[in-house]
RNA sequence: GUGGUCGUAGCUCAGUUGGUUAGAGCGAUAGAUUGUGGAUCUAUAGGUCGUGGGUUCAAGCCCCAUCUUCCACCCCA
């Protein structure tokens, strides 16, 4: 049998011992945050039923979706092509129904509600969680973006107080710091764009409203018009909304133009005033990194109801590398109205890539093997077994080599693990009990008792 | 899903208008050195030129398809 050239599938990696020490070291400090503000873990399948994951994330989202085919005979018992299964697209429908009835999560909120809903009376609520998993999408990789990455969330749910928006901006202000990533978080409410496409006369439009306004980072306001029209937005509401898409600087001065704006808009008002409330706190708190009341930010999932948020690097070309925001009713589809929840998740892929264009990672963090005993044969490996459990009962990750192989092989080993100690057992230092303690470094080695080397390696 | 782009040794890359046996550096392995790694020197191994078709006397090079990479759009972490 020809040998056949191994490989992975598109937009999915492996990952090296150092990176995984890297990614692992992003993961600890942020669980470590998590846990630090109360939340609890959860995990949750990497499949769900595809009834469960369809419609949550829009039209786009359910393209995304990985779906996974049923094992057996599914093609038995399909009927033949019949009446109203003539086009490509129904008979795919039709065939998806019958041979998919799984699919890879896509994020971990929507996986959450359905959690929620079906352990509402084991859980305590308010119900603070935070859930580290890889999810799938199947999107076209790119720069900073994969097919497979992990997010981390946290969410809050069972609790409509604003006071947990403010604690998921001190969450993210605390992870970014403690990694050393400039960070500007960005801020706005579904009610204050709801309030605007009211405004403006045309409520209807509100998706294609926030779409094209998120676009005004990239392109003219020209362009961001000519695609409003071209949604169907009347001339006139785009008119009325050019106050809106002008609208920068200090935070007070949107707050006062939009509260004249959303004279007639109840909506409008309400988010604004949860806006005042949040930004209010957060000031009172003190961040260490910059936030900002923006008017732009949409966020494309469609379950959002309230604040939306978006977390950005400052140093580093890359989208997003957090986001989330409140959603009021994302468990009532599963059967659980009336429970308002918010959170946000962390892209560890995008921030590892990120504190590798900025060589944020620390040096001490490659932790590996702190001592090597040489293996110089049968009579020494017995004995510097026994020293060798000595360390480890130190809590010193130490190991022996296994093989007798020549000593310029066991030090080259020792040498490319970064070990920065080996240690020499020989006939000589066996009759005497003591060992040769080598600094890989500065190539010193002196004789030391156990326990002396145990001392200096802890 | 739309448009573009990349692919030659483990890695980074040369390879002329299509022309004999596809090269270099780094790395790997062995030795110079039988209880001492990093530096140096020597030798050795390593390739179906992403894959499959086609054009040609002749293809790493030209054409088509396909996979992968990266990028823009869309969307997002």
């Amino acid at each position: 049998m020809a040998a056949q050239k191994p490989s992975i599938p598109k937009g999915t990696r492996d990952f090296s011992p150092l990176e995984m020490v890297r990614r692992n070291y992003i993961f600890d400090t942020i669980r470590q945050v998590f846990q630090v503000f109360g939340y609890q873990p959860i995990e949750t399948p990497a499949m769900e039923n595809l009834s469960t994951l369809m419609g949550k994330y829009g039209e786009e989202g359910d393209k995304l979706l990985f779906k996974i085919l049923n094992s057996g005979n599914y093609l038995d018992g399909l009927p033949e092509a019949e009446s109203g299964m003539r086009d490509a697209a129904s008979r795919i429908q039709y065939l998806t129904k019958h041979i998919a009835e799984k699919g890879l999560r896509y994020d971990l909120t929507v996986p959450f509600a359905r959690f929620v809903v079906q352990h509402q009376n084991e859980l305590i609520f308010p119900f603070k969680r935070y859930q580290i998993q890889p999810v799938w999408r199947a999107d076209r990789p790119q720069k900073g973006r994969y097919r497979e990455f992990f997010q981390c969330d946290v969410d809050v749910i069972g609790s409509n107080s604003l006071l947990n928006e403010v604690e998921l901006t001190q969450i993210i202000d605390a992870v970014f710091t403690k990694l050393g990533i400039n960070v500007l978080i960005r801020m706005n409410n579904r009610k204050v764009l709801a309030g605007i496409a009211e405004a403006i006369g045309a409520p209807e439009r509100l998706t294609d409203i926030t779409v094209a306004m998120d676009k005004l980072d990239k392109i003219s306001l020209e362009l961001v018009n000519e695609e409003l029209i071209q949604r169907g937005v009347t001339y006139e509401a785009v008119q009325k909304l050019q106050p809106i898409l002008n609208l920068e600087g200090k935070i007070k001065l949107k707050f006062d133009t939009l509260t004249d704006f959303f004279k007639d808009s109840e909506t409008g008002r309400k988010g604004l005033e949860e806006m005042r409330t949040v930004l209010q706190h957060m000031k009172n708190i003190g961040l260490h990194n910059k936030f900002d009341f923006d008017i732009k930010l949409a966020r494309g999932l469609s379950y959002y109801t309230g604040t939306i948020l978006e977390v950005k690097a400052q140093d580093v070309s890359m989208g997003s590398i957090c986001g989330g925001g409140r959603y009021d009713d994302l468990t009532g589809i599963f059967g659980l109205p009336g429970m308002s929840g918010v959170g946000i998740s962390f892209g560890a892929d995008r921030i590892c890539d990120v504190m590798n264009e900025s060589k944020l990672f620390p040096e001490e963090i490659q932790a590996s093997t702190k001592a090597m005993f040489v293996n110089f044969g049968t009579d020494e490996e017995k004995h510097c077994l026994k020293l060798l459990a000595g360390l480890r009962q130190a809590g010193i990750p130490s190991e022996l080599y296994p093989d007798s192989a020549k000593l310029k092989k066991q030090m080259e080993y020792a040498n490319r693990k970064n070990i920065p100690y080996v240690i020499l057992v020989g006939k000589d230092e066996i009759d005497t009990g003591k060992l040769m303690l080598k600094d890989m470094r500065s190539g010193e080695q002196k004789l030391c008792t156990p326990d002396e080397v145990i001392n200096i390696l802890s």
